[in-house]
Order: C-alpha cells, then sequence, then structure tokens
DNA sequence: TTTATATATCGCAATATTACGATAATAATT
DNA sequence: AATTATTATCGTAATATTGCGATATATAAA
C-alpha cells in the first residue's frame, strides 16, 4: 500500500514520527548546521555550500519551514533563513520526554 | 531521481538521519513506547495491541533492530524483544550533542 | 509424526520522497 | 522599462517506504 495508518496511532505518535521525519535526512541535517554556524543564511548560500540544486535546497527549507524549526524573512531580494530557537529548544524536549521514559529491566534479554 | 545523495554529506549527517529516519514513524514509536510499558513483548503482541498485519509488525522490528535499539531473544517459539537500554541512551546522548549546539541570535530575524 | 503457534521473508501494489529542469514571481539594479 | 538576482512552485522521473497476503521456517504440543 505505503499509505501510513496514521488514525490507529494517538495524535502524540504521530507528532513525533512527524518531527523525526522532517529531521531524518543529511541535507536537512546539513542546512541546520549551517544555519547555526553562520547564525542565518540565504538559500543560495546553501545551494552553493551542498551542491544540490536550488530547488532542491528550496523544497527542504520548506520542509524544515512546515514545523517551524527554521523561519524565513524576506529581505530585498532574497530570504535571511535562521532557527527559532523556541522551536528548536521546545523540539529537544520533546525528544527527551520521549527518550527518558525509564526502561526497565527485564527476564529475557 | 528519488535517490539521496549521501556522498555529498558527512558520515555523521548521514547517521544521524538514518537514527531519524528509524524512529519516523507511529508504529515503530508506539511499539517503542509498548516495549517500555510491558519491559518486553513478542510480535504478536503488537500485531493485536496495534491491529497491524504480522508481516508489517515483523518488518518495523527489522528496522528497530537494525539501528539497535531493540534486540530479541528467542524463546521457545516466539521471540521476546526488549530495548537495549545503552544504545537508547546513546541515541538519546547523540540527538542532545545535535540540539545542544548553540544557536546564536542574529540581525534578520 | 501431525498439528498448532510464532515469526521471518518474498513479492507486489499503492503511496511517498527525492532531485532537478523549467518557469513563474518578486524585488533590486541599470 | 529592461535586466539581473533570488526564491518558489510545477511537473516529472527515479527510488524508497508502507502494508499485506502468501508462504517458508522453526519450535512446542498433541
Amino acid at each position: 500500500m505505503g499509505l501510513t495508518k496514521s488514525e490507529i496511532f494517538t495524535e502524540e505518535q504521530n507528532k513525533l514520527a512527524t518531527l523525526f521525519k522532517i529531521l531524518a535526512h543529511p541535507a536537512r541535517i546539513a542546512i541546520l548546521q549551517y544555519i547555526i554556524g553562520q547564525r542565518s543564511c540565504i538559500c543560495n548560500d546553501l545551494v552553493e555550500e551542498l551542491g544540490l540544486a536550488q530547488a532542491t535546497i528550496s523544497q527542504h527549507l520548506k520542509e524544515l519551514k512546515s514545523i517551524g524549526i527554521i523561519q524565513g524573512t524576506i529581505e530585498g531580494k532574497s530570504v535571511c533563513y535562521c532557527i527559532d530557537e523556541k522551536v528548536w529548544k521546545k523540539i529537544q524536549s520533546d525528544f527527551n520526554i520521549f527518550f527518558n521514559q525509564e526502561v526497565k529491566v527485564n527476564k529475557c534479554c
């Protein structure tokens, strides 16, 4: 089929999976790291830095924007992208809430 | 195309993206949460709990096993799955190393 | 030995993702 | 007004993922 059955999972499970999915691409990891290193950047910087086509970078930026982890501000004829620190920390917190669930020892493993 | 250009990214970026990818499905989140709640479980427990086909659950378990976050031990005619706490904590640590990069304030956003 | 139980794997169909060329849209520059 | 620079979007091809029925495998039970 190829269609995730979202309706059988909780909203929390779907939301967490979506966050993971947006981060699950090396180009998007690289984009985030580049923005952090430079504090901000424009789309073309990333095209030169990463060597992917402009359309591809633009699409990755759109996906990162979709979860709010970056935001873009129009500056003349370019768009300045930067990290939204609040969202960045919220995502880290959500991940840690998930990972801080106590893993109990058991019999078999 | 549809083929991620892994060769243009660092090994670290590819590895992190892979970890995110394996966790980027609500069924796999649900499986991990169920195992944590029960300490361990067998494949069939998950089939009943989640309402996905046995083949589907088995495939998700295989993917989780591929990053070592769970391990399976043969117990009679079933397989007992549990969290590998060491790997669990390592993944959490890897994520936090990524998220603890300092986000500096900048001019535009 | 036959049957039942539990899991893994194969093969397939449906859908999603990735990448990019072409092109549209917008604003600055000439 | 025409040109240039920057980004977004559309359309498309290639590949990946998801889900499941069918089937293979392996152990326990009868």
